[in-house]
DNA sequence: GCAATTGTGTGCAAAAGTGAACATTCTCGG
DNA sequence: CCGAGAATGTTCACTTTTGCACACAATTGC
């Protein structure tokens, strides 16, 4: 459900990347090439990965078989958190959306390096906070709108709105299908409301380049 | 959405309690009255409160008047941290389900704190962490589950199951209507199911208590 | 270039969920 | 002990969402 997250260190001068290359021991970076998996629900999880370069997606399959998009995360990101949390075992799977450089940390290494460095401790506190309230924002989002509306503002979030005022592309590709996993619908739902929102003059798209128009908050505004 | 945490501090031997006692500066012990709001959508977002005793109700309000409970905290748990990530606004209102003692620290109080003991910070980590998870399960929940589902699976948790094998007695009081805010659906919709799941034997209440048999799993875990 | 995937646009019946109304039944303060 | 207000049980017309099916693109990989 979660839209990708704006790349991060912001302001900080503080550059986790440099940091983390310090870490002698557990750490290791990978190569992870586009459409591989980094680890599978059910998996032993026993560390955590940062996100140097690349798209990572971070899904969901239920008992029944349905699958769920939680979110997709860029460069900056953390994910595979649960591990320090104590949790024996992946909740979900990760898959390389991109070609990815991934560092990954043993839980014991990471847990180490946030006693070690408080700037490091604060930034990760920071990436941690900021998904919390992603994930309630979303939680509401449920909650509240129908899967129109809620499709309409994962448009409007993964256009990365407010960036520069400025209406922008949309990732390049992404399927009707995997919306749908994000959104929490069908994928002909998806179809139906995109056409709707392009009759509307919501948005433009035609083979890959999808434009989101300002325009489309009046459906996530309206009432 | 979130059902009551347990209560923290499980193995940990550092007691949060003590040590925030030693912060100076911008520490506040509050007693709040049942029924008294914290803080509302809306209000100015500057510190971050502890709960050393009772129940706390995190809910948000949509643009059309709809109520949803987010959670329902318990003493050992954190609340309002969107305050540390920079958040400006409270996105949703806090209050008091019974009489709690709350911890009411600054902003600027608890980064310091956070910096100042490692101890702390690992548990307030380790709560953030806690959290997350708690959020994702709850996402996918929504994403994955029928509203019955959604409401066996609360009422399951609100039972604390596992904590010692023994069938348990609910909260006290909980109406339908806050379950209705939990579970994302309408009050009929709850009366409806908890009859059926009465009358399926996966519960009995009558009056105030409400016990919940192990049995109810099988709601959850059909499919 | 061609076959095999993968993505899209639609239509439709069945299922789930909503909102509001109304009758009970609790409960608690006076 | 009693009545007002709150919580609960039930029904029902209406909407939304699902789950499929099927017809076509568009892409990808030999």
């Amino acid at each position: 459900m979660l839209p990708p997250t704006k790349s991060a260190n912001k302001k900080r001068d503080f550059d986790p990347r440099k940091f983390l290359a310090t870490i002698g021991e557990g750490r290791k970076v990978l190569a992870t090439p586009k459409k591989q998996t980094i680890y599978t629900q059910g998996d032993a999880a026993d560390a955590v990965f940062y996100i140097q370069e690349g798209k990572v997606r971070l899904t969901v399959v239920s008992k029944i078989g349905k699958e769920a998009t939680l979110g997709i995360l860029n460069g900056g990101d953390f994910f595979g958190e649960g591990a320090l949390a104590g949790q024996p075992l992946r909740m979900g799977s990760a898959t390389a959306m991109t070609d990815c450089e991934l560092l990954r940390i043993d839980k014991k290494a990471m847990i180490e390096a946030l006693h070690r460095e408080h700037t490091f401790s604060d930034l990760f506190v920071a990436y941690l906070l900021t998904r919390n309230i992603r994930y309630e924002e979303d939680l509401v989002d449920q909650l509240f709108n129908s899967s129109e509306k809620r499709l309409a503002r994962l448009l409007l979030l993964l256009a990365r709105f407010g960036k520069e005022g400025v209406p922008e592309t949309v990732i390049p590709k992404i399927s009707q299908e995997t919306l749908a996993e994000m959104v929490g619908t069908t994928r002909s739902r998806v179809s139906f409301f995109m056409n709707r929102f392009r009759k509307l003059g919501f948005l433009d798209y035609d083979g890959d380049g999808l434009q989101v128009h300002s325009s489309l908050l009046n459906i996530v505004l309206h009432d």
